[in-house]
DNA sequence: GGTCTGAGTTGGAAATTCCAATCGAGAGCC
DNA sequence: GGCTCTCGATTGGAATTTCCAACTCAGACC
């Protein structure tokens, strides 16, 4: 851990270098490297929020029921990681605070929260409905998340099959 | 946590509703629901083995490095919640084993692997190369995921947003 | 009987998470 | 100045989870 009052504050695309190492460290399989970034308890929540807008440690905490300092550690984490930035903010009569954005990584995880939210949907409902849907932005129209052909075009779930990549050993 | 010596073999879709307890129990949030499923270490690398057609004890401990106390764990819980079904198996000269294997609601889950998968390769990829891609079984062509409107079009990652459903409340 | 093998179990150390109490800098008040 | 309030953040310690290694157990083989 680091007491991120020394960590960086502008230079998150540089994080996504240093700090988690993309690069040719850590696992070479994109879901264990995705995981260290978004796999710890609570990490993914907040970016959940964040991609509905939240931005302010009270914001999260209130939304979370999350304890304070694992907050702390997680959105300094996700800011090492690049997927969100800090920054500063005044509000009238108060003294200078900190919000957290997401960053473009940050709103490509999306797809992840995405993926779950249907995935839940349609294995594992809540019986009272629906938290959260995705919609086109623009027009409020239902998307729902698919595998695409390079048209664009949706194919079936069951066409899709996950293969080894050039990187690929037995051990992933 | 169960002996799985008695836990169901045969009523996977019922273990939704019964083991994880979809209805009303738990968090209304998919997100969060399915982070209840595959959110604990290790389980959506299990997931994942199993989505390349790895099915046997020996298999996941080899290919994932976890020790057997938690792999143990993990399959169990998998299995009750509905994602791996057990089925035994007897290799000539060998006595009977378990080995285990993805339900429909399993295979769902390569929603998330592949979303997870894309944006690793996105936004923290590993220099020495892809260890995963994602293919239509069929054609070998390239797939990739993206939202798509009710035609089945791809829309663009920026015109998805994840808006609150019938369910929502401030807290989730 | 004795040995081997693979799946699972157990005991205890290490790491992580949880919870509540506390801190500290800045703002407002008097 | 001195006092209080607020809110990110920190700290101490309990509870939970993960890790690691040794062990058990059952069936196959000799």
């Amino acid at each position: 851990m680091q007491t991120q009052s020394e960590a960086r504050s502008q230079a998150d695309r540089e994080a996504v270098g240093g700090a988690v190492g993309a690069g040719d460290d850590g696992p070479r399989c994109q879901i264990a490297r995705t995981l260290e970034v978004i796999g710890e308890k609570w990490s993914l929540l907040v970016v959940r929020d964040a991609l509905r807008g939240r931005s302010r440690f009270s914001e999260f905490r209130d939304s979370l029921g999350a304890s304070t300092d694992i907050l702390t550690d997680r959105l300094a984490k996700l800011v090492a990681a690049g997927v969100l930035e800090k920054r500063a903010y005044r509000e009238a009569g108060s003294r200078e605070r900190s919000s957290y954005h997401l960053t473009e990584s940050g709103r490509g995880l999306a797809l992840v929260a995405g993926a779950m939210i249907q995935w839940g949907d349609t294995f594992n409902p809540y019986a009272g409905g629906r938290s959260s849907r995705v919609v086109d932005a623009a027009t409020g129209a239902p998307l729902r998340l698919a595998f695409v052909d390079e048209s664009g075009r949706a194919v079936p779930d069951s066409s899709a099959a996950i293969v080894p990549g050039p990187a690929a050993r037995t051990t992933w």
